[in-house]
RNA sequence: GGCGCUAUCGUCUAGGGGUCCAGGACAGGUGGUUCUCAGCCAUCAGACCGGGGUUCGAAUCCCCGUAGCGCUACCA
């Protein structure tokens, strides 16, 4: 029988959650749920600098937001925590003593700045910037003598002579020469783990089945594979995703792109989490038919690795504009209620919940996110309306004045007109007027409105008949 | 510099030797929806990085270039 699916999504806490992340978060999930597997959520912050805990409680919220929920983390335990790597520091400790014991290991005692220029001199010179394995010989005399000397001290790994090979999940086979690492620190002066040694001691210690990550890692893969051998552990099977780029094609970050990076961002604009999900996944994942948009039922049915591409995709704003509206476009009135109750303007508390509710699914196919709310609405709701330009000048034509006083003479008796109805009463309005096409719709919209544009004609049949819109034309007609 | 990964319309991508004078989506153009904006519908335009092979036949396989990115940290 295959062994219990067990992943992770392993944030560091030095900002907010990244949208890269919440792809790779969710492609997790996805893994996670399809084979009933456990999915974990281990913070990564051996960077003592600039890890913080509100960024931790701020990368927590937005994947609550998003509704990826873990089965172990930090929050909520598990038995194989604790799941901050801050806390696991004697575990490390141990494991460090153990490959120093068996010789895979040593202390290194040198400084910083000796390690920067060799390093320059080695990049000059040609040759790979590598450690050059000076304290790797130290005898035990010597290292005493550095000891005494008051040095700072790490521990190295002794970078076997090996070619690694990986099996990638999703690139194939991928192979790593010898010599192209060099021996790493495992444990920082400051005792503090490095990122490849803390990974791989805990993805083995949770018995990680899957390791489902950036492709920026890829090549780190080949240190940790030496790690899993030199720790006598097992390694998990790995999926390298490719990276999300700007626009320039660079690694998405804060600079170079006018989109936003951070989950919180796309929030706080008005997007909807799974129009973010959906758009997400797709950028590097394709079902293999012609679905454009999937939800999370239809991806949990479609989902593999093998259909995830290997190169970076750019990061689209527009699509995922487009993917967010095609969600709103669709909401009930009720549902865009409860998610578009940060962005409801004040004015629609004096509505009743029913009634806003049918204005809601009356503008939903103005919105493009939910920030769009207000200006939407405005015309329905009480309060000052301002004209734009254009309309004013319409407002004040003379065809304008007719048909508002006539629509508005008659709103009396509209009370159960529907929409066809209400398209033929206005055209026999403009008929008697004298007026159509243009020169009767523009106004009839924009006295309902108070925009060049407004919602459906069937809501504002619907409205005329409440009378919501009288004031609204007696206020074009008078 | 070294190593690795990647390379189809502006963007996301389908394509895994012939069914591809390359399909879909976003964005863009045009038209329709009794006017306009949005929406919706229709429609147009738009790509196989270059060069060599292999093959009767290559976007698809191989090699070499080139380009981009990633890693090469006591960051993750």
């Amino acid at each position: 029988m295959t062994a219990a699916v067990r992943v992770r999504f392993a944030p560091s806490p030095t900002g907010w959650l990244h949208v890269g992340g919440a792809r790779t978060a969710y492609f997790n999930w996805l893994f996670a749920r399809q084979h009933s597997g456990v999915f974990v959520l281990r913070i990564e912050d051996t960077d003592l600098d600039r890890s913080s805990a509100e960024s931790e409680r701020g990368v927590l919220d937005d994947l609550r937001w998003l509704g990826l929920e873990w089965d172990e983390g930090p929050d909520r335990g598990g038995a194989l925590g604790p799941y901050r790597q801050s806390e696991r520091l004697d575990l490390y400790r141990r494991r460090a003593t153990e490959l120093l014991q068996r010789g895979a290991a040593y202390p290194c005692f040198c400084r910083d700045d000796e390690l920067e220029e060799r390093r320059a001199a080695a990049l000059a010179a040609g040759r790979p910037p590598h450690y050059d394995g000076r304290c790797r010989k130290l005898t035990d005399a010597e290292r005493d003598e550095r000891r005494r000397e008051g040095r700072p001290e790490s521990v190295r790994f002794a970078a076997p002579p090996r070619d690694q090979v990986l099996n990638d999940l999703v690139r194939g086979e991928v192979t790593f020469p010898s010599g192209m690492v060099g021996d790493f620190i495992l444990l920082r002066a400051s005792g503090l783990p490095t990122y490849n040694f803390a990974c791989v001691v805990d993805d083995s210690a949770m018995k990680i089945s899957h390791v489902i990550r950036a492709e920026e890692h890829l090549s780190n893969t080949a240190r940790q594979l030496m790690l899993y051998q030199a720790l006598e552990e097992p390694a998990p099977e790995f999926a390298h995703v490719a990276l999300i780029l700007n626009p320039d094609r660079t690694k998405m970050s804060k600079r170079g792109g006018e989109a936003s990076v951070a989950v919180g961002d796309w929030r706080k604009a008005g997007y909807l989490p799974e129009a973010l999900l959906s758009y997400l996944a797709l950028l590097g994942f394709h079902p293999g038919d012609d679905r454009e948009v999937l939800s999370r039922e239809e991806l949990l049915q479609s989902f593999t690795l093998d259909r995830v591409g290997r190169s970076g995709s750019v990061f689209d704003a527009a699509k995922l504009r487009w993917m967010n509206a095609h969600y709103l476009h669709a909401m009930s009135g009720a549902d865009l209620r409860r998610a578009g109750a940060a962005f409801l303007p004040e004015a629609a508390g004096s509505v009743g919940p029913d009634h806003l509710e049918r204005l809601l699914e009356a503008v939903r196919t103005d919105l493009g996110t939910l920030a769009d709310l207000p200006h939407a609405l405005e015309p329905f709701l009480a309060g000052d309306v301002r004209f734009e330009p254009d309309a004013r000048a319409l407002i004040d034509s003379e065809s304008a004045r007719r048909v508002c006083a006539t629509l508005s003479s008659e709103i009396g008796p509209l009370d159960d007109w529907r929409a066809e109805v209400f398209k033929s009463a206005v055209q026999s309005v403009g008929k008697r007027l004298g007026l159509k096409g243009r020169d009767l719709y523009q106004p009839v919209r924009i006295a309902l409105t108070g925009r060049t544009h407004g919602p459906e004609l069937p809501i504002v049949a619907e409205l005329l008949g409440k009378n919501l819109c009288a004031t609204r034309l007696h206020l074009v007609s008078s």
